[in-house]
DNA sequence: TTAAGATAAATACAGTTTGTATGTAACATG
DNA sequence: CATGTTACATACAAACTGTATTTATCTTAA
């Protein structure tokens, strides 16, 4: 029962949380950008987890840094502020997402095709452990409904635009744009419920029933 | 240059901010339903605003009350913590939403009309200032996705849904809950953006070609 | 190799914020 | 009008935030 102190003290054990079972031979000798990469990577994994467990704003950075053993000292160095750290933890997130979306659908030729694996991508980069939750439900409040929704705009919708466009050549910009934007919140939902354990087939074909009977329904080339 | 005081004394200017201008008669003598009103609409107007214009996590109670002319007592005499004061807030915006639907459509016999005035009366009253970001950018980071779905779960889904199952008898239950589900959230979308100054025409017109194609072009009755 | 500079991380500090406990004023009721 | 209850203010103890300062670790070039 020696835990409650409200200073920041370190007990002098370095390199403690990564390392602890290594008998600590005498000078591990890393380069400083292994260094800063290692701490970086300690500091966010274990801030994406407490924003997972216990939300954004009720994570304290004393009991963050406590449980990567660091202080916040480290914290501070690497990132300006809590929102710093989030906005960082989200953004890459969300270029994961991007890469292996692009990975997986960069040598398919055929647009029905490319729409089919880009989707299933989609929900497996979305899948991810925490990832719907970061980038849907707490980044909009924490950088704000606009900047997080720049985050996960993928180049995904723009094709999404441009078939839904030759399909329907008769509907006008802006109604297109508000197409495009409300099937891509469609997208976003099934995501997010797919990460969440939901049935992954249903929603499947519950995208594709909507965005087939459109492209066929209106104006066939 | 006398505002800097860590402290929550008061000034001894009672009913300050609603009433400033009146001389002080002598005691006013309200009604404890009348008290206890009054102070509730002021912190929760005051909550609202501030919420909105700074976020949940950067707004403190301490300037919160301040701007209200009350104190902290006040505060936490009428609400548990920040977080049900939020929730308060966001369950009064929904339960307004959904009154408002009700209103419009109450009266309406066709599925089809019932459907047109419902959307509209959802977007009139998402688009009410600040409860658009209040329920769909803010309630999911603070009381999580769940909860803050459950508050706009309308029962307009749920015809939706039936309008949905009629037209097409051959979707399986999950499908069509996956439908009705990646459905809203296009509403939500819409609602949302409408509520921020876009085009609402043109959202109105992409919502019903989706649903005007699903409805007709799967299984005509 | 080592001294000087740069980067990483720890400690120290000042101001705020949060929630609670306690005290006081205003209203309600027999 | 005395007594209980509700509304609100004040006081207090942690805890949290961000910054300034100091110490440790790594880099580089003479």
């Amino acid at each position: 029962m020696q835990d409650v102190c409200k200073c920041d003290r370190q007990v002098s054990k370095r390199r403690s949380a990564l390392e602890a079972t290594i008998p600590q031979t005498h000078a591990p000798r890393r380069t400083q950008a292994e260094r800063r990469a290692e701490t970086r990577t300690l500091l966010m994994g274990t801030a994406r987890r407490l924003f997972l467990e216990k939300g954004y704003d009720r994570t304290g950075m004393p009991e963050l840094v406590k449980e990567a053993g660091l202080t916040r000292g480290a914290l501070y160095h690497h990132f300006e502020d809590k929102e710093h750290l989030f906005r960082t933890i989200a953004e890459e997130d969300a270029q994961a997402i991007g890469r292996h979306i692009d990975e997986k659908t960069r040598d398919i030729e055929d647009p029905d095709q490319a729409m089919e694996i880009g989707t299933q991508a989609y929900f497996d980069a979305m899948a991810v452990p925490g990832r719907a939750t970061i980038l849907l439900a707490l980044a909009p409040a924490v950088l704000g409904a606009k900047q997080a929704r720049a985050l996960t705009a993928t180049e995904g919708s723009a094709e999404l635009r441009d078939g839904l466009a030759k399909a329907m050549p008769d509907l006008n910009g802006s109604t297109l744009d508000a197409l495009t934007d409300v099937l891509s919140a469609a997208f976003d939902r099934a995501g997010f419920e797919i990460a969440q354990g939901a049935d992954r087939d249903a929603y499947t074909e519950a995208l594709f029933r909507i965005i087939g009977t459109l492209l066929e329904g209106s104006a066939p080339s």
